[in-house]
DNA sequence: CCATAGCAAGAGCACTGCTCTCTTTTTTGT
DNA sequence: ACAAAAAAGAGAGCAGTGCTCTTGCTATGG
């Protein structure tokens, strides 16, 4: 029921909105740290203790714009998926894995700070409440997605070695909470290959490259693409 | 020169000393958001302005408890790597290369606030200054010269595949700044895999395994291991 | 038409980083 | 040894923060 009643529910929703846009604003103008409810609300043109009745403290505020930028690379990676035609040939299941990468990459370095605040560390008293675990998984599951198709297509290449056999039942149970047909051990390499995507992106937004990576474009299209090959995408040779 | 000449400058550099302790005490607690000046100047039993004559602002005290974390984690690093005498297989190379990251790994679960604070979100306005960039390389040259003395006895397969020629002259500065002998490809594709490990770590220490992977030991083992073939140690098989 | 529930505003509390001034203590130069 | 200078501490104060409480106002529903 998202009906909107009456005036003053879509005042309500309309000022809730306005609250988000103007916080988003300052969250990437300064950072997180700096994002302030009496700014936001003098910005508004409102009085601070009014702002309470939309959120009920600043971290809600903040888990509500964690939400929000979940969401927003989650759609980032989807559509960049969604762009493509399912793999019929290993390099083009390879070209959808990189074309995600991409995708999130360029919203990362489009929106660092909104990137800093669900992949840095995490807000000072805060854990993720179970709203927010949804959301933060659309980008592993669109990665998992190009790794189903592949695999019902016959195109990928199970690796060889063995894993432990924790880690393989980590696998199964997650491959049943996905509800997606995938070997147990590419499953659990993609979760692997998961957070190593974020470590590449965390270390080139967060300035760990400066100095050390110029060429940052070949760079990360080299890692995934090799990413992609230690969870069973091998992709033949392409030049440049 | 670092002799204490007086009374006085032993006093400072111990208050200045017992200020970071207190700090990196608050910190641990609490996480660096709410470290605060005050609080760790009253704990001292001194006047808050007094703090001032030692640390010019919360940011450089900030700046200071950065490079001892990157120095404390260094250390680790380098013990784990100076614990195992020079590789004269493969798979010893591998366990060095293992036994750095699993000591890196140790270090960040033991210290989450200090390992966010280095490899989380940077802090607000702050970008870091050349002081801290010789620490925060520690743990990239451990790993390098993993690779350099495998390299050094013929143990490092160098990986067949070319890399765009940018990548490769960012990683032939990248061995001369260094002043280490190894090809560009591996040198290229060790950053990757710094940069990578530091992934597997944060998402582990922030929380984004949460429900995704329980056997927590054994994963990262396995993910390191096949990161360590990633960069040309291919490693033979071994029971789990 | 009126009671009620939702909303806005202001004052206020406890806290923060930081600056300024004033006093005390220690070092240094003659 | 004594005065001048440098360094350090303490306190008040400013502007800002998150958050609460009380006081009015206004739109909604019986």
């Amino acid at each position: 029921m998202t009906v909107i009643r009456g005036a003053r529910e879509r005042a309500r929703s309309e000022i809730t909105e306005a609250i988000k846009v103007e916080a988003r604003r300052q969250l990437a103008a300064e950072g997180a740290a700096k994002l302030s409810l009496r700014a936001v609300a003098r910005e508004l043109g409102m009085a601070s203790s009014a702002l309470y009745r939309y959120f009920p403290s600043r971290d809600e505020l903040l888990t509500a714009l964690i939400v929000d930028a979940y969401d927003a690379v989650g759609r980032a990676a989807e559509r960049a998926r969604d762009a493509r035609p399912a793999p019929a040939t290993v390099e083009q299941a390879v070209t959808r894995w990189c074309a995600i990468c991409t995708a999130v990459r360029d919203w990362a370095l489009a929106h660092p700070h909104e990137y800093a605040l669900i992949y840095g560390s995490p807000v000072p008293g805060y854990q993720a409440p179970r709203t927010t675990t949804e959301p933060a998984a659309r980008v592993g599951l669109a990665l998992i997605g190009v790794l189903r198709d592949a695999h019902a297509a016959g195109l990928l290449t199970e690796p060889a070695d063995p894993l432990p056999e924790d880690v393989v039942a980590d696998a199964l149970a997650l491959g049943a909470q996905l509800g997606v047909e995938l070997p147990p051990t590419v499953l659990a390499r993609s979760v692997g290959a998961w957070a190593q995507l974020f470590g590449l992106l965390s270390f080139e937004v967060f300035g760990q490259f400066n100095r050390v990576v110029e060429a940052r474009d070949p760079f990360f299209h080299q890692a995934v693409r090799q990413l992609a090959g230690s969870v069973g995408l091998d992709a033949p040779q392409e030049e440049g």
